[in-house]
DNA sequence: AGTTGCATGTAAGAGGTTACATGATTTC
DNA sequence: GAAATCATGTAACCTCTTACATGCAACT
């Protein structure tokens, strides 16, 4: 059991859905192709933690809906007890500005310019998954409680904000630097 | 030619180095073992980007310093103008905290507050980083320009001091939703 | 007519970790 | 006496990406 799989059991704890469905969730947290993702759902129901219907659709291609089981839910508490690996950043963007005095000041500004825009519209997808969750919960988001299904991601989603605002905020240093 | 050679590359334009140091170097942008530098730094031997001398040692095994060579510091200068890759960022913390309602309140402090240790230790360890900065530095980090050979380490230690200083706020926080 | 989205799957290859292998010196 | 540091290298394994494969519906 690598961590990705425990990542699609977490994902299962809220709905049920379909390996492309999770595909597709799963992005911000743990980034994974969905020709990852296939073969590690079925390990999944062989070892009974999750179970899946197949639903045949008419205008597009039938699929497999997963659900948590009992065993796959005692999976994950156990798992959240185990000691949790250290987080992994690979940024390819610190390596350059690490040698960046290899290239002119017009060059420099080039590449942090492009980051602060991917960065940017990263913060605001993180505001419309705010709003989401604000629409979808009957209490204010700050009021949630820890056994709220909409708790954890509302907190992913400040974690986030505080980490893509941090990044922003050295985007623009940087750049006066580059002046 | 991979993102990790390119980051071995960068470093070379500070100092020669062997790979054991580069190895210990690159760590906090890009983790890799000493096995997958090794390989490398021989692949970039033989396109003529890296030399190296020999140095026998006495009290420690042998060693072989690598320096950057004149097209592998024109290698770099292209790489900068390359388009960047987007940061990758995996955490298994985020996908506990997706789940965390599965555990009681307790446990799940437990799991946030050895993640604030390891923030704290993290903290530490680029203070220091900074003040090593100012003691080689002959004026304050501040006012290094792009060429400045400090400037590329000073800038970056600024991004990994918001980042971690976002990390500790959103963890503080955290705990205090689990009371 | 070409791209995007839905939906699943496999195969090949690149990237990354763990383990094996060696060996002297220093620190606990 | 055991562990850590320096220093290099290879082999096996796991993880992740890219490419191959299929097919319909909706949009541009």
């Amino acid at each position: 059991m690598n961590t990705l799989s425990y990542g699609l059991l977490s994902l299962l704890t809220r709905n049920s859905r379909t390996g492309y469905e999770l595909m597709q969730h799963i992005q911000p947290f743990w980034p994974a192709k969905h020709s990852q993702i296939y073969p590690l759902l079925a390990q999944l129901e062989q070892k009974g933690y999750v179970e899946f219907v197949h639903v045949p659709q008419s205008d597009k291609p039938d699929k497999k809906v997963y659900t948590l089981t009992h065993i796959g839910r005692e999976a994950l508490r156990h798992w959240i007890a185990q000691p949790t690996d250290e987080p992994v950043t690979r940024d390819e963007l610190a390596l350059k500005v690490y040698c960046i005095g290899l290239v002119d000041k017009e060059q420099a500004r080039k590449v942090l310019h492009e980051r602060e825009v991917y960065y940017q519209e990263k913060k605001e997808r993180f505001m419309k998954s705010y709003e989401r969750i604000e629409q979808e919960s009957v209490k204010p988001p700050e009021d949630l409680e820890i056994d709220d299904p909409l708790f954890g991601i509302y907190v992913l989603v400040q974690k986030a904000t505080l980490k893509v605002d941090a990044d922003l905020f050295w985007c623009k240093w940087m750049k006066s630097k580059l002046k």
